[in-house]
RNA sequence: GCGGGCGUGGUGAAAUUGGUAGACACGCUAGACUUAGGAUCUAGUGCCUUGCGGUAUGGGGGUUCGAGUCCCUCCGCCCGCACCA
């Protein structure tokens, strides 16, 4: 019997799914354990090999746990909403409930084709409206909700409003503005409207203005990194900022928490320091500025209080709230000019230019705390708005920022730092002493600050503060496919639908709509559905929710996914727990990541949680990356590329465009102007209108043309021979017409005279747009899921990226094959014995067991691979086919080839699944061993091998050591100064 | 620029606490079996050398009886953050 690998998958894929085997009970004794992937966005491009990686090791996890004894939640979902539909839909008028649908029917058919042990009665959607009735449910938890400085946490509104009514806000400073300030009795003197405006500022989910980039030409807002170059990067069209109301998350106000309970997880430190980064704790003071001849103050917050001697001027954010009102009449004109300079400015652009200095002086003067010297007031792009306060204290000898703005616009500099600044650069470290500032003079620059500190607060003149670089979370997407808002509006102030006396119940479901454009204003589709937008109570929130409201939560739904009653019962989050495993990919590091850790916590504070921290163990997983092939092509004469205009950002065309045949000599032809009237490209046709010349030099004369799926044609050299590349042309009309000119030159030949062309091989992302991608369906297909299995786990670490290389997977194949004939003979069948195992195969299989234990406990799934091969190896060599070794190999090697395992377990006439089997633990007994082969080295290097008894007594070995014949040639007569011996390990002797 | 990670054969990689560098595979070479091989099996395979042996974990230096592993330094690659006050 042969292994018939697409039989036994086919045959216990249905048994499986007909006996149930993955259904999940909230209900056990046994000990529980969580394992959960990243659940994915159904693209329309489906799975290819690259996304399996993480979800194969978590299933060989979660097998593993359940032959341990767990109870292993090990669900799988979709995360639904997103923009990709949504542009689809633009695009193609196709409704994205139809095209996700497609998108999932397709995901889910390749999830089953590997085999995962995943409980589908749980799955959930993100766009289920069964689901999402949840996520709005917990929004409204966020908005009828406060965070409580005093108590570290989240509290319900109608606390607030109780102690308002008491004593007023005196004791909560309101996070969203710092100046409310009301007592009891002004608090009830509000009006309604008053009230929910003042309360808005304290809820954990509340309304505010931001700008937007809005671009007319595309009919749609764009996220920051959509918009290059003040242009949107689709298209190049204009694009400007749009204020809009939108909600937000105050995030902010847990930035301590989120950063103080990451000492405790089990994350890589790369991870953890992401989120440091992106929180970003910064520690300083906030000092007060008065203006000359102004009522205004400036407050300014610096991580460098000690440096204060030194401010030479201050600079505003161009937005900062007081340009205008303190900027001189004759600066007026040049200040609106460059505000309106910065407006056209992306963020991202601001922050990205070092080189570039701009400002403009305001003609105000600020007066310092300390000295009382006049210092001017700028304006600059490099300071943020949304940053601190808005506003810094320009200290251009300890700052290299300022250092460069002074430079730039000829402000003297005071020099604080003495013969440690040199004049040339800013002198920015935190080591030596400050100079020439007054009272802190001579005093090394650590001490100093906190001088500093203190003095001001004494005066009045500023405080210590703290500061986070996180800002609160934009949660409006002016979209369509994505969770609607369970708010109405009344006389424009809003309303959770709960709070509503009669309002609608959760969930407020997405409107069927045809047009899936944004208004003329900007809104979302929403805003045209009219129908859908009055309701007898108010007029609807026309904004959606962005793609991390449903993933922020959708591991506590896994639990208790069809309840109707609450987004999981509390009983059943008690159980489960947090998430024991987590497994995805580093780019969710700080969005996905620190906002479903923010949603825990307040879902904690409030009491619906028994647990603040949703991922004990985070595992990454690295990219899978593919081969691609290029033929690199000469030219003598003067080269001109073409770049695609749409194509700007695809790398495979940043050396120009494929060429072909008909092209090449009018390339060569060194004629700028001379550009063809139709290019084929290896994307597109491209035509004089969105073609242009690139570049037009001799230096640059190397083309490089991808070669489309080219891999299996390829020597592992990357050398292609003559006729593979005739067969590889043969296989479409297209492509002999697009690579046919390669045939013509460059053939080189080797020894035997055969024809090749070299390639270059380069290792990218797999993507459609490379034609480098691997669809598991075909491995799986050709090798079966076992092996491909096996092969993702064997290709390398978890986390790191590798190349995928199709041929290497014939040796795990070959594997499994081996391991099959130790079961059954081709023509004997089944030829497992019942003999008694000798010592030498008890040791293979128990040191096996261990290994695997040990290394699927440490997510090294490939050196498990390696040792599987390495006892299937040593089994053929001592001929086992005894039951007392096979069986509990079957069991161990079930995580990692479930369906051949299974196979093998029934074989021995076993009746349950292999899924309930027990793993067994490694008997220490038949790993001891009695004797050491040690390696005996002389001055460190390895020169023959001994073979000594454990307890052979040290005296003997050394004995022995000196007195073999190859140490003596080595000793040449001398003697050893020195024999190191280390019990069980190697003998070193030193001469 | 700052922070983090990494660098080992032709390729993917192993070496868990400082103890025989290259396990396990791919590829390649030779051979066996075979009508055939894209099946299976055997042997070999870091580099230099006929051999003895030498040499080798990005480069240089150090600690140690002993360094891929620890320390210093330089180079290269990857990731994250970036006029962050």
């Amino acid at each position: 019997m042969e292994y018939k690998f697409n039989d036994i998958e086919q045959k216990w894929k249905q048994i499986w799914k007909d006996t149930n085997v993955y259904r999940v009970s909230n209900d056990s004794t046994k000990p529980k354990c969580y394992v959960l992937d990243m659940f994915p966005y159904p693209s329309g491009a489906g799975l290819h090999v690259g996304h399996p990686l993480g979800y194969i090791a978590s299933d060989i996890y979660a097998r593993y746990k359940r032959l341990c004894g767990f109870n292993v939640l090990h669900p799988m979902g979709y995360d639904a909403f997103g923009l990709p539909a949504e542009q689809y839909a633009i695009e193609t008028g196709q409704h994205p409930i139809n095209t996700t649908e497609k998108n999932i029917a397709r995901y889910r058919e390749q999830l089953d084709n590997i085999g995962f042990c995943y409980d589908w009665e749980r799955e959930v959607r993100t766009s289920d409206p069964k689901y999402y009735r949840w996520t709005q449910w917990i929004f409204l938890q966020l908005f009828h909700s406060w965070y409580d400085r005093k108590e570290g946490k989240a509290k319900n509104i109608q606390e607030l409003i109780a102690i308002f009514e008491q004593e007023g806000n005196a004791n909560h400073a309101c996070p969203g503005d710092e100046q409310l300030s009301f007592n009891a009795a002004q608090w009830n003197a509000y009006t309604e409207t008053e009230k929910r405006n003042a309360l808005m500022q304290y809820r954990l989910a509340y309304l505010d203005y931001a700008n937007v980039w809005w671009c007319e030409k595309l009919g749609t807002v764009l996220a920051n990194d959509e918009v290059v170059n003040g242009v949107s990067e689709r298209g190049g069209f204009p694009v400007e900022k749009k204020k809009m109301r939108q909600w937000f998350l105050r995030i902010t106000e847990y930035a301590d928490r989120l950063l103080q309970s990451l000492d405790n997880l089990e994350w890589t430190d790369a991870m953890k320091e992401m989120q440091r980064n992106w929180i970003g704790k910064s520690m300083g003071a906030e000092i007060d500025f008065s203006i000359k001849d102004s009522v205004h103050q400036i407050k300014v917050f610096t991580t460098r209080p000690d440096t204060i001697f030194g401010v030479d001027f201050m600079v505003l954010a161009p937005e900062h709230e007081w340009v205008d009102a303190i900027a001189t009449q004759e600066q007026q004109d040049a200040i609106a000019q460059y505000k309106k300079y910065v407006q056209s400015r992306s963020e991202r652009e601001r922050l990205a230019e070092v080189k570039q200095v701009s400002g403009c002086f305001t003609g105000a003067y600020a007066v310092h705390p300390l000295t009382g010297n006049e210092i001017p007031i700028w304006i600059s792009e490099y300071v943020l708005a949304g940053y601190g306060t808005g506003a810094i204290m320009a200290v251009p000898s300890g700052d290299c920022r300022d250092h460069a703005f002074a430079k730039h616009f000829n402000i003297p500099i005071t020099n604080i730092f003495g013969e440690q600044y040199t004049g040339d650069e800013a002198y920015e470290s935190k080591e030596g002493t400050i100079e020439n500032s007054g009272f802190i003079s001579g005093i090394e620059i650590k001490k100093a600050a906190e001088i500093i500190i203190n003095t001001l607060a004494e005066n009045g003149l500023g405080k210590p503060k703290v500061n986070f670089k996180l800002r609160d979370a934009g949660f409006s997407r002016q979209r369509y496919w994505g969770e609607p808002f369970p708010i109405v509006y009344q006389n424009n102030i809003p309303y959770a639908l709960d709070e509503i006396e009669g309002g609608e119940t959760l969930p407020v479901e997405l409107p069927m709509v045809e047009s899936f454009k944004p208004s003329a204003t900007g809104e979302g589709p929403l805003s045209l559905q009219t129908d859908w937008l009055q309701t007898p109570k108010g007029t609807r929130e026309t904004n959606t929710m962005p793609g991390y409201a449903g993933s922020s939560w959708y591991f506590l739904r896994f639990m208790d996914p069809h309840n109707d009653a609450e987004f999981a019962n509390r009983k059943v989050t008690d159980y489960w727990n947090q998430v024991d495993v987590y497994i995805g990919g580093t780019e969710h590091a700080v969005g996905h990541l620190l906002y479903s850790r923010f949603w825990t916590k307040v879902l904690f504070d409030l009491g619906h949680l028994g647990f603040e921290e949703p991922f004990k163990k985070l595992i990454n997983q690295g990219m899978i990356t593919a081969f691609s092939y290029f033929h690199l092509q000469e030219f003598t004469a003067d080269a001109v590329s073409y770049r695609h205009e749409l194509d700007k950002d695809d790398d495979s065309n940043k050396n120009g465009v494929v060429i072909t045949a008909e092209i090449r000599p009018l390339i060569t032809s060194s004629d700028a102007t001379d550009v063809p009237d139709e290019v084929s490209t290896n994307k597109s046709i491209l035509n004089k209108e969105n073609i242009k010349p690139l570049s037009f030099s001799k230096t640059n004369n190397v083309r490089k043309v991808r070669i489309k799926d080219v891999g299996k044609f390829v020597e592992a050299n990357g050398r292609i021979f003559k006729d593979k590349f005739e067969a590889y042309l043969n296989e479409s009309e297209i492509r002999r017409k697009e690579y046919e000119n390669i045939l013509g030159i460059n053939w080189e030949k080797t020894d035997d005279g055969r024809e090749f062309i070299q390639l270059s091989v380069e290792n990218e992302k797999m993507s459609k747009s490379k034609y480098n991608v691997v669809n598991p369906d075909d491995i799986v297909a050709q090798y079966g899921a076992d092996t491909f299995r096996m092969y993702e786990m064997f290709l390398g670490p978890i986390d790191v990226s590798k190349p995928w290389d199709t041929k290497g997977i014939e040796g795990v194949h070959r594997f499994l094959k081996k391991l099959w004939r130790l079961y059954f003979d081709e023509q004997k069948g089944f030829i497992a014995t019942d003999e008694k195992a000798t010592d030498a195969e008890l040791r293979v299989l128990h040191k096996t067991i261990k290994k695997i234990k040990e290394d699927i406990e440490r997510f090294t799934l490939n050196t498990s691979v390696s040792q599987f091969m390495i006892c299937v190896n040593e089994l053929a060599t001592l001929n086992c086919h005894k039951r007392e070794i096979l069986e509990p190999l079957a069991i161990i090697i079930a995580p990692f080839a479930p369906h051949l395992a299974e196979e093998l377990w029934h074989a021995f006439g076993n009746l349950s699944s292999v899924l309930d089997a027990t793993f067994a633990n490694a008997n220490e007994q038949y790993l001891v061993e009695n004797s050491k082969l040690y390696p005996v080295a002389v001055n460190g290097k390895t020169r023959i091998e001994l073979e000594f008894p454990l307890d052979a007594e040290q005296s003997f070995i050394e004995q022995t050591v000196l007195n073999h014949e190859t140490i003596q040639k080595w000793l040449e007569g001398k003697q050893p100064k020195k024999i190191i011996f280390v019990k069980g390990k190697m003998i070193n002797v030193v001469i």
